[in-house]
DNA sequence: CGGTCTCTTGACGGAGTTCAAAGCTAGTGG
DNA sequence: CCACTAGCTTTGAACTCCGTCAAGAGACCG
């Protein structure tokens, strides 16, 4: 099972037995139910999660209480609230379980004590970061350049499986959308046949 | 001159002498005319620039001509589309000097070499980029769940100093609302005293 | 069968855009 | 020192995109 995360570190650097070790040590399993938070506002977030099955987002909840989902995660992907993990201050986002999933959690600590241990490391998170660095790029050039039919296009391309795994509303917010109006958008779609 | 970057360097990672020696002799120093191009599209942006002085942006040009500033960088600041820089692929965003500048230019080949010569630039180049990931997280939320003119208090609360600096429709750009509508939404605030 | 949760549809309202015209400012040349 | 131009900003009217509110239609589950 840790075998997931330690074949995407070593798709990046070499890790010895020894460092595979150290890595196995410093992670835990843990599963999650659906609706279930593993980052909540105001508490810092203190640890990373490496999601190995299932499906999580993070969002952000406004003032009018209204949620902007931020990001959705998948097998294989990270998930937390970033700018938490890095700074220690409050939180600004909750990561949520939008369906049963199981994840591999580090705390922040265990994190940079590894990076510390194994060096290397610090090339796999760089590139990691230079990743998730391109994906924001990309995702704030949409919002500003196209509009939402356009936005909603994009995303079933990009995400086809998605699109049937989560409940319109998700992908509406998103979208940064109502739900109401991305049902417009494909009734609109939908009779340009 | 080039001290800017070893001190840069030196906040968060230690350098020796002959380490700092090979910074010196990877960067080129170099300076811009207002309106000059530092990355174009499609040729890829195989560049970094770290700017000593002056005033750049970085902008998307969408499929109708419109410009997107996506950023702006001043003194101390690093600038490139880093997703060309990062793939190799075509570069999508403009790199232009809003003003006379002079940077100091890094390519990717000698930029990779560094990395392998100093492994501890790793760390800082990764927290580089933490910082750039909430930065930019920060500009995406702030599009998402807040109204123009929100986002324009923000900004002059944030950047005094480029209020004055640049003009309306590069703001009116990167706030992602139209130089017309900017203007509406001054007289609207001013009008309020 | 009766809730609850999700998606749809329509009428109305507000935020932001487009187009066009006019005012303002700064440089430039005579 | 003035006149001219060119670029930036302001203002108003008509329009588009998208949100809000409210009501109804399916779907699922006890």
């Amino acid at each position: 099972m840790i075998d997931l995360i330690l074949q995407n570190f070593r798709m990046h650097v070499a890790l010895s037995e020894q460092e595979a070790a150290l890595v196995t040590s410093a992670f835990q399993y843990r599963k999650v139910r659906k609706n279930q938070l593993l980052v909540e506002p105001p508490y810092p977030a203190n640890t990373e999660h490496f999601i190995v099955s299932g499906c999580l987002r993070i969002y952000y909840l406004d003032s009018d209480g209204v949620a902007h989902n931020i990001a959705f995660g998948v097998e294989g992907w990270w998930l937390t609230d970033l700018q938490s993990f890095f700074t220690g201050n409050a939180s600004k986002y909750h990561v949520e379980a939008l369906e049963d999933s199981e994840v591999f959690i580090i705390t922040k600590e265990r994190w940079e004590d590894l990076l510390i241990q194994i060096p290397s490391l610090n090339i796999y998170f760089r590139k990691l970061y230079q990743n998730s660095i391109i994906a924001q790029n990309d995702r704030l050039l949409n919002m500003i350049s196209t509009k939402a039919d356009e936005r909603y296009l994009r995303f079933i391309k990009k995400y086809p499986t998605l699109e049937n795994r989560l409940p319109q509303y998700h992908i509406a917010s998103y979208l940064g959308v109502t739900p109401v109006f991305l049902s417009k958008i494909k009734a609109r779609l939908s009779s340009k046949h």
